[in-house]
DNA sequence: TCTACTGTCCTATTGTCATAGGACAGATTG
DNA sequence: CAATCTGTCCTATGACAATAGGACAGTAGA
């Protein structure tokens, strides 16, 4: 698993961890009981401070996605939310209202969208299948972790983004 | 259009105001050309600045769903992004993604969710279909729109939500 | 033109977030 | 036990977001 972290994306550091983290367990880049680099020396690899890194895992483990032991370290956890199954549906339908408003304003139709999901969850479970234990073919390929490109829900837009922005028209 | 804020739920209410619009959007419940509240009254009736009124039209308008003009008032667009196809389509793949990936960690299974997104899309469509003009019912229909639950991508979780919180199992 | 409405700009304050370093505590290994 | 890993807690600080009030500017209608 390798972190990496963009200073220049306005998303708070420890976020940006934390959700590289959420994306390489749904992806299966990371699977149950995968022991997660420890605190200091990511830290030092990412040039920030050992807390920030601390407050990301806090965070993961605060959502039921990591398991932390102090002396030992921090591994992937099964998954399996904290949260009810009322509260867990919530979430999601937030998510998902969050998706089909912005298609909206993206003037992308319901059926190019439903396409879309189709092929994002394609684009996940595809990964998870070639990380089952016994099926895996280059070792390397299990480094090659997708991240997000703009995970925070709210403008301002990353600046990898805002790069392609043109004024108007297609 | 109905607005109303959450102090309690730790989200900026100047961001509750946009989503407010943008979903009031997307579902048809505003429509373009239909006139907002003028910044003033709104505020007094919200118990909030009128600056903070101010900043989620300016916020509006930069992402081009609004028009503004001094002296007359704030109008809702025809729905066009001012981001380029590119650029939409990133934006919106990023909301999917994240969907995904909280369908994942909250234990939805690629069918359900697909249901899930059918069941959201049909539910904004509905509305919409609903308020077009000369298929209108009952006019205090318009009113009652729907406003997001837990817009806010990142923990924690807004009050609404965590009234539901219970340690674990389904 | 005067008044009353509209939105806009400038500046100040407040609070919280993100990050940082020092000191502490549990676990492992030799 | 000593050394060295692991994570944790406490406190401080800098930056920025969110909100607020005063003054200004464009528009409409009597």
């Amino acid at each position: 698993m390798v972190f990496h972290v963009d200073f220049k994306s306005g998303k708070p550091v420890y976020l940006q961890l934390v959700d590289q983290v959420r994306y390489a367990a749904a992806s299966g880049a990371l699977r149950p009981g995968d022991l997660l680099p420890s605190i200091r020396p990511l830290a030092e690899e990412l040039r920030v401070n050992r807390n920030t890194v601390a407050k990301a895992y806090t965070e993961l483990e605060s959502r039921g996605i990591i398991e932390t032991a102090a002396g030992k370290g921090c591994f992937l956890k099964e998954n399996d939310s904290p949260l009810n199954k009322q509260v867990r549906h919530k979430l999601l339908v937030a998510r998902i209202d969050e998706a089909v408003v912005t298609a909206y304003q993206m003037q992308v139709g319901p059926e190019v969208l439903r396409g879309l999901v189709d092929e994002r969850i394609q684009f996940f479970d595809r990964k998870k299948a070639g990380t089952q234990p016994g099926s895996e073919s280059d070792p390397q390929e299990k480094e090659q972790i997708w991240t997000p490109t703009n995970p925070s829900s709210t403008f301002p837009i990353s600046a990898d983004v805002m790069e392609n922005w043109t004024p108007s028209t297609d």
